[in-house]
RNA sequence: GGGUGAUUAGCUCAGCUGGUUAGAGCGCUACGUUCACAUCGUAGAGGUCACUGGUUCGAAUCCAGUAUCACCCA
């Protein structure tokens, strides 16, 4: 059998993903006595492109979704893309913009059926990245949330909700982006500290008695203002409240109010207020009955009402006409640098404006309540638990939500207004007409926030409101892994809507994970550059590779750092797994028969790898059951190298080779056996090169199931896991080790045999040693081997002590005393500090007293072990003086 | 301003309910192309667990404070 000498991925993962697919096992198994296993995917946006993030995420459901597969549940990751609403406009508005047009010259009609060829054409490009990653999704249920199934669930609740008073439409001060011109909601804006000034600006009283002074960042919303306020509890303005000032620049009067909310301590403890133009003086104006006077239009452009000196200017431009007509009448005080938040749109990174409007929301009070219990009941349970404070936090505080969006793609709300009274109806379809005067019905012009369909996604996506077999079957659904950033934009959201409409929860668990970022700590972006693209590295090393890599290096909960050297990690493992692989198939005659299980001959080594498999199976089991993935990868991986390759590899060879069948015939059989063990380990991490190996594996030792990935994960077997036999084990290793390092002392070429005696404590070592010998032979070249109690010690020998027994290597040549002394030296003082360090324990009376039994014994027979070797060690060093 | 978290080897990080000889990967040093693998092997060096107090027989681990950094929210 030929096989390259290194692994080779591309052929390979691309073949056993399509194998998959075509058996059809990433759907749920249809005949099994398991619960179902249900994975949601959070549905990455129509317009993305795989990136790094999407790769974590991703990988860690399939990791999950693998094991439970392999569990013998019938699993089901249920796959889909939002659509993205601003997103997705934005990119066919760009389109049309190099041809010189807006939306507005094409039209609502024509653009929707731009952005819908867009996404046939060029829309779901990451589906097919997640295959390439190996995302084991059931493709057959893809979801898209403008589908018919998903936009009729949307109309439904919306309709639901306002039926029930929980959504209403209203005048509200919201975020309001003006570049995409729409509103945003709190959550889709992005606060970046800033540099910028604090204007003192003097407004002068009307009777002529001077002047007050009050401190904006804003100078241009100036024009707005529709009162001036101060603290009703600041000695210094008492006498102010209730005068009137004459608004510069205006031709305005406003008054001096009394409001709690302003600071003594921020600029001059007086406060401008512009109900239309800022959130905290929409409050003010609220509470105080202040006219709203919007002096900006849509697009951040000055109006009339601004005056006519700014009618028409860009709200940039009006900021520095504003502050040099101040400075030209004497009445900007001074300016101070300031650094403040400033909020951005996280689309197009434009400066949000607050701004009064017309929209809809839910009212989300009534809604948390609910959502809020089930969390401190603990029936949906955050991992890691720390966000569960975050969480309770934001539905402790929680706001209304603005779901009106100003653009076209998306769904349109379904509320119709008479064209001829006004009368409004909210209805799932358009009225024929309108019951009080019989006049035609237009549609709401807006849209509703992406989030708004994606908040049904539990239920949406498995047909509700019909009552679905899959609904009846996966909700609620099992573990929901995603970024913690979406906490409250999506999985607040699904837990409020699920238990709301389904009076279920939407899973019980949610996993939070970390961003990924660069190797200087940075988030990757493309902004910066720092972002590789994840297809270049499934071509380079392989989705494998790539997979192992990132979980690896990713403890449960916690930031990835990412560089192309971590992938190393996992494409040497790869290679050193099929080279391991390939060693095996190599020694595998034509034909051989192997033994039957039972007629195995087990030795030491082979009792000692069975049992360590059975401990690492249940390890790895318990790692992936409690989504500590980076352990489930890192037990199996130190399994496979450390243990499996390092040693046990190395000791069947000489019985491969031997004259021996049922030696060999046994080392052949626990080879095979533990290789395609350790695959079913490590598939749910590494799936295409196990897969690939399991199935050649199989070839010649069959296995019961079709396929690894849905071979059955390997049950421990308590009877084989023996202490005693690990024990003898490494006990052996030890003594293998310290020989090697007597050879290093002496810089013996790795080729040389030698002769080695060892003086042994108890009667067993000496039989133990006797039946192994051939490990010494094998793994530190010793050609012949002398064990006995009493054995006097080589006249010219180094040597070293393992537990209680010392280990002589003869010299041929002359010994370096001064660096053999040296040596010694150094193990004494080391076991020295050790001993005392214990003693210490030992000699105090409220450790032995106060310390459970179990770790007092434990400390004693510590004692008792480095008291021996000390003391070897130190009869050693006095034979060289 | 409010909240949450981090600080352990040169680098990236583990260390779950307090008792370990404090670990891993990469990097580093020495030697090595022995017939699975140099994407490798063998041996090794490297840490006052940010700082200061406290609780405890015992603290990297629990508590408080300080410093630095990060993220989220206002």
């Amino acid at each position: 059998m030929e096989i390259s000498k290194t692994y080779e991925a591309a052929q390979i993962e691309k073949k056993w993903y399509r194998f998959w697919e075509e058996k059809g096992y990433f759907r749920p198994a249809e005949n099994s006595s398991k619960a179902p296993f249900t994975i949601l995917i959070p549905p990455p946006n129509v317009t993305g492109i795989l990136h790094m993030g999407h790769v974590l995420n991703n990988t860690l459901q399939d990791v999950v979704i693998r094991f439970h597969r392999m569990l013998g549940e019938p699993t089901l990751w249920l796959p889909g893309v939002d659509h993205a609403g601003i997103a997705t406009q934005n990119m066919v508005e760009k389109e049309l913009a190099r041809e010189g047009k807006t939306r507005h010259d094409v039209g609502r009609e024509r653009l929707l059926e731009l952005i819908w060829a867009w996404k046939q054409e060029k829309g779901d490009r990451i589906i097919d990245q997640l295959k390439l990653l190996g995302a084991s999704c059931d493709w057959g249920r893809q979801r898209f949330t403008m589908d018919e199934m998903l936009s009729r669930a949307v109309k439904e609740v919306f309709v639901r909700l306002y039926d029930e008073g929980l959504i209403y439409k209203g005048k509200y001060i919201i975020n309001w982006c003006p570049r995409c011109v729409t509103a945003l909601a709190n959550d889709e804006v992005e606060h970046e500290d800033e540099s910028g000034s604090l204007w003192y600006i003097r407004y002068p009283f009307a009777d002529g008695s001077g002047h007050l002074v009050v401190a904006t960042t804003r100078p241009e919303t100036m024009l707005g203002d529709t009162a001036v306020a101060v603290n009703p509890r600041d000695e210094r303005f008492g006498g102010i409240i209730g005068k009137e000032v004459a608004l510069p620049l205006t031709r305005r009067m406003i008054p001096v109010i009394a409001d709690e909310y302003v600071d003594l301590e921020f600029g001059t403890g007086c406060v401008k207020v512009t109900p239309a133009h800022d959130p905290n003086d929409f409050e003010i104006g609220q509470r105080h009955n202040l006219p709203q006077l919007l002096v900006m239009d849509e697009h951040g452009i000055m109006n009339s009402e601004a005056g006519a000196g700014f009618d028409g200017m860009d709200r940039y431009a009006a900021r520095e006409k504003v502050v040099q007509m101040l400075e030209e009448q004497g009445l900007l005080e001074k300016i101070e640098k300031h650094e403040h938040a400033v909020g951005h749109c996280y689309r197009c990174h434009t400066s949000i404006e607050p701004y009064l409007s017309d929209q809809w929301f839910v009212k989300m009070k009534p809604l948390a309540g609910p959502a809020i219990d089930v969390v401190q009941k603990g029936e949906v349970r955050f991992q890691p638990e720390r966000w569960t404070k975050v969480y309770m936090h934001w539905m402790n505080n929680i706001r209304d939500w603005c779901i009106s969006r100003q653009i076209w793609w998306g769904h349109r709300i379904p509320a119709y207004y008479c064209e001829n009274c006004s009368k409004m109806v909210v209805a799932v379809e358009k009225p024929q007409s309108c019951p009080d005067c019989g006049g035609s019905f237009r549609q709401d012009e807006d849209v509703l926030d992406t989030w708004f369909s994606s908040w049904l996604w539990p239920f949406s996506t498995m047909g509700w409101p019909d009552e679905t077999e899959d609904l009846k079957r996966f909700l609620p659904t099992q573990v929901l892994i995603t970024a913690p950033e979406i906490i409250y934009l999506w999985v607040a959201r699904m837990i409020m809507s699920t238990l709301h409409f389904k009076q279920k929860i939407p899973f019980d668990t949610v996993l939070l994970h970390g961003t990924v970022r660069d190797d200087l700590g940075r988030k990757m972006s493309k902004s910066l550059g720092n972002s590789p693209d994840p297809i270049d590295i499934i071509e380079k090393v392989g989705a494998d590779a790539l997979r192992f890599s990132m979980v690896f290096g990713t403890p449960k909960g916690a930031d990835v750092t990412y560089s192309d050297a971590i992938l190393e990690t996992g494409r040497n493992f790869a290679n050193k797994i099929w080279n391991a692989f390939r060693f095996i198939m190599m020694n595998l005659q034509e034909g051989e028969t192997l033994p039957a299980r039972e007629d195995l001959k087990l030795e030491l080594a082979d009792r000692w790898i069975y049992s360590r498999l059975q401990e690492t199976a249940r390890d790895a089991a318990d790692h992936y059951q409690n989504l500590r993935l980076n352990d489930a990868g890192q037990c199996v991986f130190q399994f496979i190298w450390d243990e499996f390759c390092s040693w046990y590899i190395e000791l069947s060879k000489d019985r491969l080779n031997s004259g021996d069948p049922a030696s060999r015939g046994t080392a052949l059989f626990i080879l095979l056996d533990v290789m395609q063990a350790s695959m079913r380990l490590l598939h749910p991490i590494m799936p295409f090169i196990t897969e690939e190996i399991w199935q050649n594996v199989d070839s010649v030792f069959p296995q019961p199931e079709e396929a690894l990935i849905v071979a059955a994960f390997p049950e421990p077997d308590e009877s084989l896991i023996d202490p005693n036999i690990a024990d003898d084990m490494a006990f052996m290793q030890e003594s293998i080790s310290a020989v090697r390092n007597l050879r290093k002392q002496i810089n013996l070429s790795p080729g040389a045999g030698i002769s080695l005696s060892i003086r042994v404590a108890e009667e067993r070592q000496k039989e133990l040693f006797a039946r192994y010998e051939a490990y010494f032979a094998k793994l530190a070249k010793v050609e012949s081997l002398e064990v006995a109690p009493d054995l006097a010690k080589p006249p010219a020998s180094i040597a070293a002590v393992v537990r209680n027994i010392e280990i002589f290597l003869p010299l041929k040549g002359l010994i370096d005393f001064e660096a053999e002394r040296a040596r010694l030296g150094k193990q004494v003082d080391k076991l020295q500090k050790e001993l005392a360090s214990v003693d210490a324990k030992l000699n105090n009376q409220n450790f032995v007293n106060n310390a459970k039994p179990e770790v007092v014994e434990n400390e004693r027979q510590r004692f008792a072990e480095i008291n021996t070797k000390l003391s070897l060690t130190k009869e050693l060093l006095e034979d060289l003086r």
